[in-house]
DNA sequence: TACATCGTAAACACCA
DNA sequence: GTGGTGTTTACGATGT
């Protein structure tokens, strides 16, 4: 069994079949002419966004402007009025958001309309179907530096799973039990200029981000989930989602009324104190996020899952990505070994700029491609996206956990420290664990990121300069 | 039945 | 001293 993020099993509803002629609809609320008519030009930017991954990967992805192209798409669906999902407030008015949720500024022209169908404390205040591991990588990749203290991991749960706030408090302890057990969680040392107060700041291990992705793939009504996404069965005229049983939250009318899709939560964050803007990595619980590149990037997670799990009038259909990795794995309980990834790193073909992590395939029923397509949405792509808009200070940045072990190009994984001291406890095991840093190591790093910046830049220069031209709108252009 | 996974509780140490 | 944080162990429930 290989060191990976096990999928919430108790997160694994029994199917059921029920609510399903709600599961068709995108995440947003319909029903007005308004919106019918954005949810037409939403399927054709939909169509649009597909062709544009189409070209994407005819460009091998040596580029990010099909990025940004993409982008541009989903901010016009953005704009197209369907993504103004219903206010913070439940149809009823009852249940306000819960208290930790600040207000979004009436003044701020992101926050004031977008705010999140998805309120828990809306009749919906049950458990979560997601496991700890789960609301943690949330709650972490929705951080904007990709990193959370514990009582921002607090924050992060409580302001979008209003459950916990009511629920005995041991959950807290449960999450820094998952934090200390769970490989795919690390410490991140903390920034001397930017004192957090207590305790340290926790990010994502990038050798389990696969895993954690793949966790959250499995767990239900994530749209990712191949349980929302598989091929429909059924008669044509039923929603793919109509063989599965509805969320635990089903009864929330801010569910029924969002199509079923109803995880979104209130862009942003906590952090520090301090609401942050949303990067907004997962699908179902996000609105789209606008124009930073960063949640753009996030965007195109975002429509994609929403995109590929809309209903019988999608182009499209959703296969379940493949999943050639063990997912049994999460806490030091069991023996690490070696993850498959690392073979990749270690082998002798060198590994591809592209993961095969985050590949889902998708049938576009057009006439000129009808045979099912990957799309690789690469991390690698995501992190040169969000790079620019997510620069940290350059005295705060630091590696994503993946050094280089002295005298080596190998990189450094924690497993790989971990085959020499996987017997020790963790104290020592971390320790052990610990990447040599080096100012090399920080040139190496400085100077990866300046390519990342460079290829982005350059991306961002291309469409700024189609821009100044004034020529077709993208997803014309994206057609020829 | 054995095992893995997950959640929870508790104890303890460390630190601001 | 207090409270938050991090680590570790233990145990029960559940699923495979």
């Amino acid at each position: 069994m290989g060191p990976t993020m096990p999928p919430s099993k108790k997160a694994q509803s029994p199917s059921s079949g029920a609510s399903a002629s709600q599961g068709m609809s995108p995440p947003y609320r319909q029903g007005d002419a308004a919106t019918a008519a954005s949810e037409a030009e939403a399927a054709d930017l939909s169509l649009s966004l597909s062709a544009s991954f189409s070209k994407a990967e005819d460009e091998e992805l040596t580029s990010l402007s099909w990025l940004h192209e993409s982008t541009d798409l989903l901010n016009s669906f953005s704009h197209s009025g369907l993504r103004s999902v219903s206010p913070l407030q439940d149809p009823d008015g009852q249940h306000p958001r819960s208290p930790s949720s600040s207000s979004p500024s009436p003044d701020d022209p992101l926050l004031g309309d977008t705010h999140s169908a998805y309120d828990l404390s809306a009749g919906a205040n049950r458990k979560p179907p997601y496991s700890f591991s789960c609301l943690i990588f949330m709650a972490i990749e929705d951080a904007p530096n990709k990193r959370l203290p514990v009582k921002d991991i607090y924050g992060w749960i409580l302001e979008h799973f209003p459950y916990f706030a009511s629920a005995p408090t041991g959950w807290k302890n449960s999450v820094r039990h998952n934090l200390s057990l769970n490989k795919c969680f690390k410490k991140v040392d903390k920034d001397r200029s930017q004192s957090i107060g207590k305790g340290s700041l926790w990010s994502i291990d990038p050798e389990y981000r696969h895993n954690l992705i793949q966790a959250l793939k499995k767990t239900p009504y994530h749209p990712y989930s191949p349980s929302l996404a598989a091929p429909p069965t059924s008669p044509p005229t039923l929603p793919p989602t109509f063989h599965h049983s509805p969320p635990l939250w089903s009864e929330n009318p801010l569910y029924r009324k969002n199509g079923g899709l109803l995880l979104q939560v209130p862009r942003g964050v906590i952090q520090n104190g301090a609401r942050v803007r949303s990067q907004a990595v997962f699908p179902v619980i996000r609105p789209l996020p606008v124009s930073p590149v960063g949640s753009r990037t996030s965007a195109i997670r975002s429509s994609l899952g929403e995109y590929l799990s809309r209903g019988p009038d999608s182009p499209t259909r959703y296969s379940p990505p493949p999943c050639g990795e063990d997912l049994q794995e999460d806490h030091t309980y069991s023996t690490a070994k070696s993850p498959s990834r690392l073979s990749s790193s270690q082998g002798a073909t060198p590994s591809s700029p592209l993961d095969d992590d985050d590949i889902i395939a998708v049938e576009i029923e057009s006439d000129v491609k009808p045979e099912p397509r990957e799309i690789p949405l690469d991390s690698h792509l995501a992190t040169a996206a969000t790079y620019i808009s997510q620069q940290p200070p350059r005295g705060q940045r630091r590696g994503s956990g993946a050094g280089t072990l002295p005298g080596s190009s190998l990189p450094w994984t924690k497993s790989r420290a971990r085959g020499l001291s996987d017997t020790l406890p963790l104290k020592k095991r971390r320790a052990v664990e610990k990447p040599p840093e080096s100012d090399d190591e920080e040139m190496k790093e400085a100077a990866g990121s300046l390519l990342h910046l460079a290829g982005v830049r350059a991306c961002l220069n291309n469409i700024t300069n189609r821009a100044a031209k004034g020529q077709k709108e993208p997803k014309e252009a994206l057609r020829n």
